[in-house]
DNA sequence: ACAACTAAACTGACTGGTCAGTACAAAAAC
DNA sequence: GTTTTTGTACTGACCAGTCAGTTTAGTTGT
């Protein structure tokens, strides 16, 4: 069962996954190379295929995993909650997990809406499931009047998920001495404020 | 003065600056090639070296031109207004351009929170000179009281720059059947709401 | 206990292709 | 007659992906 073999490779994937969102995070995907993202986790260039079938694969990969794991944060944070509180929690799992996954966040903001590269399907797909569990809180919030009735479900769920994303980063790249209490703060400021029936 | 030859070699630069942010916007710098750059604008691959030092500079002068651009139109719309319909102007203003320059405001989302590039710092300091006018605006709003008095004005700047372009990227790229004005319409209302003092 | 065996995991030199940048003679535009 | 553009060919560096060989972890036989 606790297979050495299997935990060993796990392992390997893992701070495969850790240098690439590093390097992607910084230079961007086509800018990062094969022998880098090898060498960052110290193992060789084999290594990399032996795990993966691909650069592209590899990176595909590291977003399913990434956003699958922001996912279930997004669940977890709004489990029985009432609408606008659990509008809140969901802004706090989202800034929660940025501080957690610094350079994923930044990679995602970075790729996220870009067109004709051939992970872009994948993304897509990924940011639905995500912006979908938003979109739920959102619906019910508005279906029973604790939300304003005139709010496009759509637009907002993606904008906040959008807005979130930005201004964590922008803070994180560009005033990285703030505390991220701060951002939270702020965020659900305007969060409550545009909810306001 | 008038010069025809300047004048032709100037339609040549435009005509690589719009090439190549299409292609950049799409497929960000690295995935880019010059050949690809020089084939879109219609022009042998020296033309491009002729006109241009290289491959970054090429894009150091697209992104100074563009947020040139830019912050002239936020210089523009401000220009005489008193502070909360200035906030307004502003985000009118952002809107229009990303409208009008959809490709070049895709581009600058994507490569904005980057680290690790060469052309970085000369980015991160046209970022500041259009968040300038953002600030002064700000600044003024909350000293003269039509603005909250604890809003923090480095972060509310940024912020409302940020939450423009990712707003509306967004919606040109996953919702581009919508019209552009409801975008301005929503972010306009929130932006009066958080503008409440 | 331990040596022999096996398959999984890993290595790193190598290949084939791609791309930024160069060179330059001839042509076109002004 | 000067500036700008073209077209083509070339170089050297770089890089994704391959593969034959090596190491490691677990298994089997004694």
């Amino acid at each position: 069962m606790t297979d050495g073999r299997s935990r060993r490779r796990e392992d390997t994937r893992q701070r495969l996954f850790v240098a690439a969102v590093e390097l992607i995070a910084e230079q961007g995907f086509s800018a990062t190379t094969v022998d880098d993202i090898a060498a960052r986790a110290g193992v060789a260039k084999g290594t990399v295929y032996y795990n993966f079938e691909s650069k592209t694969v590899l990176f595909e990969e590291l977003l399913r995993h990434g956003i699958g794991l922001l996912t279930a944060e997004f669940r977890a944070a709004v489990d029985g909650l009432p609408p606008r509180e659990a509008l809140a929690a969901l802004v706090r799992a989202e800034l929660e997990y940025i501080r957690r996954y610094r350079a994923f966040a930044q990679l995602l903001l970075s790729e996220m809406w870009r067109t004709n590269r051939e992970w872009q399907q994948t993304l897509r797909l990924l940011r639905g499931e995500a912006i979908e569990v938003i979109a739920e809180t959102v619906r019910a919030g508005v279906d029973s009047g604790d939300l304003p009735a005139d709010l496009d479900v759509r637009t907002a769920s993606s904008a906040l998920f959008g807005v979130g994303l930005v201004v964590a980063v922008d803070w994180l790249v560009f005033q990285p001495e703030r505390p991220i209490a701060d951002v939270q703060e702020a965020l659900l400021g305007i969060v409550r404020r545009v909810a306001q029936t």
